[in-house]
DNA sequence: CGTTTCAATATGTATATACATAATCGTCAT
DNA sequence: ATGACGATTATGTATATACATATTGAAACG
């Protein structure tokens, strides 16, 4: 390894990584606008004075992000950021809770098994009637009530909630750990507070509610569909892009 | 190589591919539960008779993605799926729209180009004063109004946008591609229409509108900050969750 | 009995090498 | 001109190898 000249030294991670955030911040800062040719993995070898497979390595993790884009004989290219995702954490209600520094504190209002009707099915996107678990509960921080949640859990999949009451342990994390999930679908918006939810939020009817829905698949069956209805004051949801990891 | 037994010859992708996918699988189904040490990169490396490294590069993947842990002599574990994140994608309005197969309309209600007052530059973390340009649009679905935009750009990082009237073109798509942008936080939550707001989305005061901030840094400077307001029955933000990319 | 030391082990990173694959360019014959 | 074809080139994937590093478990020692 000859020293030619490069600081090599410096640089507090591996080579790897250095490359990568290097890279970043070129395209990042705009120096490399999209479009731009970076050099070719050959030439960054050089400069880092490394092997091509670690110059590939990067580049490639580079590509799978999307910032670049890979053409086989013409070289890498800076791409266009396209498209607006971010990244959004749900968190369990009880650690948001704690984190605003509020004694939390659930409680179980309703608990059905029933055989699925029609909105169940269209909730849960089930084919088939089948035993459905329908729950009502509140969450509270410190003496208000902070979240309201109707869920409804498939028994099909999730045979073993029909012997739990949900009296002590809240179905969000019960479920989880239970049940591994491949893939879920949030939706959300902001409704009105109909007389129900008034109630139980202990605010107006027709106030303004912030709503997250969120169907949960697991391989096959759907597992459970939740709604969770927040104040609109005591909410905001808060999602990140970042570029790189 | 020895193909002693082994099919090899199908798969489709590549073997790293192969030995992603199978890991996930088994992850997915539960197979391997939160907590099971997965084999070792030497015991992956026999049974898809490959070497080590490429059964590593896997591992590091799914490492990376947040699927398992792993710990230097001990081994790769499963981690149990911890937050609730998921990857939202914000689209442009007008792409919204015509997806609702209406068609679109922009308008520029108002443009002051001003020094940042206390209000702006806590919109955009601003430590200092200096320029900024105001904007305020509506974004038409067919007849009716569909988003109602507030907009500041930081024309420290943005000179350019000072010399835009931003009447054809709305300052989102303007900023897009013209300005790397290496960060975004946005917030969303639920808010009863003021009176401006009411007026300028042909709705009832105090009727729920969902609002999504969002701020954007580009290396060192802050560069927008833009509050989208919908009228409630207009939109609903969808986000999903995926294990892998 | 507690502590230190040391070897074994699994992962982390990098290298040189090899061949596959896709795209592009130039050449040459039609 | 035009089309076929082969050489060139950059990336894609995999291999064997080497050494670094963190952690565990057991042996040696006070």
């Amino acid at each position: 390894m000859s020293m030619a000249g490069t600081v090599e030294a410096e640089g507090g991670g591996s080579l790897h990584q250095r490359i990568l955030s290097d890279i970043n911040e070129k395209i990042l800062s705009g120096a490399w606008a999209p479009g731009h040719r970076i050099p070719f993995e050959h030439e960054l070898s050089v400069q880092y004075n490394c092997s091509r497979m670690t110059v590939n390595k990067a580049l490639s993790q580079l590509a799978k992000a999307g910032l670049i884009e890979r053409r086989r004989r013409s070289g890498s290219f800076v791409r266009r950021p396209q498209s607006q995702a971010a990244v959004l954490e749900i968190h369990d209600i009880r650690i948001e809770v704690e984190a605003l520094g509020l004694p939390y504190r659930y409680e179980r209002v309703a608990r059905h098994k029933r055989r699925s009707n029609t909105e169940d099915r269209a909730l849960l996107e089930l084919a088939t009637a089948g035993p459905v678990l329908a729950l009502e509960c509140r969450h509270f921080a410190g003496e208000r009530p902070f979240a309201h949640e109707q869920r409804l859990i498939n028994l099909i999949a999730v045979p073993e909630a029909a012997d739990e009451e949900f009296m002590a342990v809240a179905p969000g994390p019960w479920l989880i750990g239970r049940v591994p999930w491949s893939e879920a679908e949030h939706r959300i918006r902001a409704v009105a507070a109909d007389r129900h939810i008034a109630a139980a939020l202990d605010i107006e009817t027709g106030a303004p509610c912030l709503v997250v829905e969120r169907r949960t698949w697991s391989a096959e069956h759907p597992v459970t569909h939740v709604r969770f209805t927040y104040a609109a004051e005591s909410h905001t949801l808060v999602a990140r892009f970042r570029p790189q990891g």
